[in-house]
DNA sequence: TGCAATTGACTACACATGTAGTATATTCTG
DNA sequence: CAGAATATACTACATGTGTAGTCAATTGCA
């Protein structure tokens, strides 16, 4: 039961994340948000929903004549799943180089301190579970 | 000075690792060593190191007749760019989904138990600081 | 020195993805 | 209902990457 899914491009993801913030929803909704983002034309948009669509990632319905689409999936399962990817293939199984990034950042944000701050947290909830 | 480096693909990446790891190298050291890993034949790891050459991710020098190859740019520096990258696209810049994919990886390896731990020491310098 | 082995340039092809036009089908409106 | 508007399908093309063969150049060895 491989379910491997197939990898995703920059646009593909792009689209996917509309998507998921906008769920259901059709061609135009998607392409008129990122027409203005990435000035694409709006078959490039449909053809891509349907790559997305024949993918899996998208499911389908006709509403009134008109496609509306939702996601297969949830976005963090999609996120954790490219995260592991990359941890691998990138990374080597190794969340260090991450982690070194993170910490030599000099422009590290107030999110991504909170972040650290929240890691500590996990650490210490890990521990006491032992 | 956009000296934005072109993207790797997979196959790109291994043997940028593979030299990393074995500078300088010759294309036959190269294949050698991917030949069993992935069983590729010579020519391909040839091209694909033409191709990281034409990228400006490799040099290369004629000692005996034969180019050796060395990277342009250190692995840290590389993979860095990378990590960046993927949070920039993928993450939208924010590393919490990261973390949380690491916190909540039920094989916690101790590596990767270290790192958290690493992070939480990280903080706290970085707190100290201000 | 001549042949065998090695090396590298070049060419080629398949597939993925970004990009978008054209044509067909569907729906809505007057 | 017919024409206009809209939506979808189909087709196409460029580029990037994995893959590898062919052939010419180079090197080394007998």
């Amino acid at each position: 039961m491989t379910k491997q899914q197939k990898a995703l491009g920059d646009l593909e993801l792009t689209v996917l994340k509309t998507i998921w913030e906008h769920q259901p929803c059709t061609v135009q909704k998607v392409a008129q948000k990122l027409q203005k983002q990435r000035g694409c034309a709006r078959t490039t948009i449909l053809t891509v929903m349907q790559r997305l669509h024949a993918k899996k990632y998208l499911k389908r319905q006709k509403n009134n004549g008109v496609f509306e689409y939702s996601t297969t999936e949830g976005r963090s399962k999609v996120i954790s799943r490219m995260i592991g990817q990359f941890l691998d293939k990138v990374l080597d199984g190794s969340a260090l180089p991450f982690v070194t990034y993170l910490s030599q950042a000099n422009d590290l944000t107030k999110e991504q301190a909170e972040t650290l701050r929240t890691i500590a947290q996990k650490i210490e909830s890990k521990e006491k579970e032992r």
